[in-house]
DNA sequence: CAACTTTTTTTGATTGATCAAAATTTCCAA
DNA sequence: TTGGAAATTTTGATCAATCAAAAAAAGTTG
């Protein structure tokens, strides 16, 4: 029913709030996270609000209803989904789904997402480590993991999750020895040199600041 | 780069011309495929000729050009691609594929086709028997059967294609024990009752002149 | 708190896809 | 060959999604 349109600015709403910890997302993201300009997002919040969506407040941003949290859940759903059966069946890499999932999001039905998610063993986690959400839409497990720079040298961690789908990014990763459920040590955590290094099973890898703080680990303790 | 809405009237033009083995199509006809008005499809023709995807001439119809044509083809290719892409990994029926397909052919990148093709072993029909094209864009297969209601009692037949996508015909089909590559022998087909019945391995199964001109045979010579 | 900056909204326009209904053209049959 | 009938095109409108640029509101800071 909503269009592809509207899936698409509810995603990028539910998205920012996840982000952001907040419950509000405000013109100005949502215009940048779909690269349209403010005035579009402005009639389409108006949009989103007629249709119980969402509550748009003038000048403060929008806020998704139960119902427009729903769609968008269902959306990111079938996007981890997508990109895990991919990379299952068709041997893709983690930079290869992203893209090809964005649009399919939008083409298939709950029926076949159900399928899928059967198929797969009804998996918590997509290539990127991005929880999946359930059928009944629980969306949970955003929190896990702290960001690579947050951790200090010496510490030995697990790669749980990416948190950037640019192609290049996961491709250096991966060149890098970095790859979901990998464990590695610390060497490195300088906010004077701007740079993190870690050194995994077969390679040694260094990202910058920003870098690391899309790179999510978790603590690993000797057991 | 062409909308979804005009590969959907490549698609359907492509489709005319194959039905009727001319290399036009009329408007009312295209019209009629897609569920549009016809005044909305004179304006679309315009602007496929514009386009140099297909050449307009008013009041006789359009026939696409090499372009046109190569990019219809592509679509079929999807389509089909997809339809038995789901039918191999999710184990869906022949009745479920279609709509599925429909929606996702716009969405995939041509990589991921190649990718589904290679995958299948570059198969040569869809779970439906309709021939895929293969990636350079040739469409060959597609006068392959011939219409069981053309067929005559006694001869023993394949099943090799079925030309109606209906899940209702289809699932009528499965249950009277008619699939893909079975062998039946037909018991009758008479014009006076409008029926052909065909005694399928495990049943019989009973079509009216409709249904059986939809259904494709090839004639088995005992080897 | 006044002036400047940033953000947001409004306004006016455009584009693609569609429809209904009127006008036109083509076709067929008497 | 002529008068409908059928098919097609034109016309005028609508709707969703977008933009640029002007106007307004909110926020910030000396």
């Amino acid at each position: 029913m909503p269009s592809l349109t509207v899936e698409n600015y509810l995603k990028t709403i539910l998205q920012i709030c996840v982000q952001t910890g907040s419950e509000w997302a405000s013109t100005g993201q949502i215009a940048s996270g779909l690269s349209v300009s403010p005035g579009t997002v402005t009639s389409m919040l108006k949009t989103l609000s007629d249709s119980s969506l969402a509550k748009y407040k003038p000048y403060s941003g929008v806020r998704l209803t139960k119902q427009g949290r729903m769609l968008a859940v269902r959306m990111l759903r079938r996007h981890r989904l997508l990109e895990l059966f991919l990379v299952k069946t068709l041997d893709l890499t983690w930079d290869q789904v992203h893209d090809e999932a964005e649009r399919m999001e939008h083409a298939v039905s709950d029926e076949l997402i159900d399928r899928i998610d059967q198929y797969l063993g009804h998996p918590e986690v997509d290539p990127h480590g991005d929880p999946i959400p359930s059928a009944d839409g629980t969306l949970s497990g955003e929190n896990a993991g702290i960001p690579l720079a947050e951790t200090e040298g010496g510490e030995t961690v697990r790669i749980v999750r990416v948190r950037n789908q640019a192609p290049e990014f996961l491709r250096y990763l991966s060149e890098h020895g970095v790859a979901l459920g990998e464990v590695g040590t610390v060497q490195e955590n300088s906010d004077a040199g701007g740079i993190v290094s870690v050194q995994m099973p077969e390679k040694l890898v260094t990202l910058g600041q920003a870098a690391a703080e899309m790179l999510y680990v978790e603590r690993v303790t000797a057991d």
